[in-house]
RNA sequence: GCAGGAAUGGCGGAGUGGUCAAUCGCGGCAGACUGUAAAUCUGCUCCCUACGGGGUUCAUUGGUUCAAAUCCAAUUUCCUGCA
């Protein structure tokens, strides 16, 4: 895949936040058949550092990846570490300052900030910073989120243009995030707002279930529908098989999750062989069981290895386990997305 | 043989008169996880249960006491010294 082509068909991105997905080496990444995977500025600002990366010539160079690489703002990692409190620090007008949990070392990402790290990392697709919160929220609180996430989505836009070049000069793409919660006229004006602003793909921001693991798809669509139709969409965090599969119908091209590779580190594997596509493999059931987890899945795992083992692997605490059941369940979502784009 | 010490639920190990069906860890059985502080977290784990409770437990037997895993005696087994 070219980068210009990226978000015409269905794209599914593992997540590897430091610079890996767990588990895997860049090799067996590649042999599950993944293209484009996720890195995330917040984490690599703290570690290895801009000026580091930057020294080490980027990303792919440092973890000898060939695909594409697209990084998150730290706008989700703002939400989840900062504003729900478990960090030091403040989200504010200009961005989040916080401190580092195991240094103490003191850190402010703005949205300029986040780009200048993007593009230390050497991304090819990046992302604006945005604010994220909750699924459900106080209408006060999402009008904030939206007010803010439009204007550091602009700041952004300007600093990559005026700083970089845009896409021109670099050969990069930029995507915004649209905020606005659960209120269908805040996720439109914000799709709107950032339309106007122009960018190159437009992602689904905050959480995309509730509570109760719903898709909030009224949400999901208006985002769609104000946004326009030649740009990629991008589905941020969905999600389960069927998630995926609903939310392909709406307009959405890319996708990403942590529930792929963190389900397959918890022993929850996904097999066509079973109903519910869900396969614990710790369960006692799967002690003598020889049949391979997914009896049509192609992947070095079930090529290779029947249940027993990889439930042998886990019951033992073996890391092998951890990474059999990572390749065998991120072959499974490229497989799926495969299957998405035969159709 | 003599002198000390110890025996607790699958295992390790708390508890040393009532609030003890008995802390905790391991093991076992399930479940959760949606832009990753996650090889993590949660629940259950003597028996029965209509989930309100009910029934049997702390080596064995007997005793003291209103009340015993906890105190006493004997027995059995194990550990450590001395012979």
């Amino acid at each position: 895949m070219e980068l210009k082509d990226f978000g015409k068909n269905f794209v599914f991105m593992p997540d590897a936040t430091r610079g890996a997905v767990r588990s895997l080496t860049t090799e067996q990444l590649k042999e599950t058949g993944t293209e484009v995977l996720v890195t995330n500025t917040l984490h690599l600002m703290m570690n290895p550092g801009e000026e580091n990366i930057k020294k080490l010539g980027g990303i792919k160079k440092f973890m000898n990846w060939d695909g594409m690489v697209l990084t998150d703002s730290g706008g989700f990692q703002v939400f989840s570490l900062i504003h729900s409190k478990k960090w030091k620090g403040t989200v504010h007008e200009n961005g989040a300052t916080f401190k580092s949990p195991t240094t103490g070392d003191l850190y402010e990402l703005t949205p300029e900030k986040s780009i200048d790290m993007q593009m230390a990392i050497n991304s090819d697709i990046l992302v604006t910073l945005d604010d994220c919160r909750e699924a459900v929220l106080e209408r006060d609180e999402a009008e904030t989120s939206v007010r803010r996430t439009i204007d550091w989505a602009k700041r952004c836009r300007k600093h990559f243009d005026e700083v970089y070049g845009g896409t021109k000069e670099t050969g990069k793409l930029l995507s915004c995030v649209v905020q606005g919660a659960n209120y269908l006229d805040l996720r439109k004006k914000c799709a709107e707002e950032l339309s106007e602003i122009g960018f190159d793909g437009y992602n689904f921001g905050g959480f995309v279930v509730t509570e109760g693991s719903e898709l909030v798809l009224e949400e999901m669509r208006a985002v769609v529908e104000n946004t326009p139709k030649d740009k990629f969409k991008y589905a941020m965090g969905v999600g389960k098989p069927s998630d995926i599969r609903i939310v392909a119908e709406l307009g959405y091209k890319v996708f990403d999750t942590v529930l792929v590779t963190r389900n397959a580190r918890h022993g929850t594997l996904y097999s066509k062989d079973i109903d519910g596509e869900v396969l614990r493999i710790k369960n006692a059931e799967y002690l003598l069981d020889e049949r391979p987890i997914d009896s049509t899945c192609d992947c070095y795992t079930c090529r290779n290895f029947s249940r027993a083992y990889v439930h042998h692997m886990f019951r033992v605490n073996e890391m092998t386990g951890l990474t059999l059941a990572t390749i065998h369940n991120l072959r499974y979502y490229q497989n799926l997305i495969g299957d998405l784009n035969k159709v």
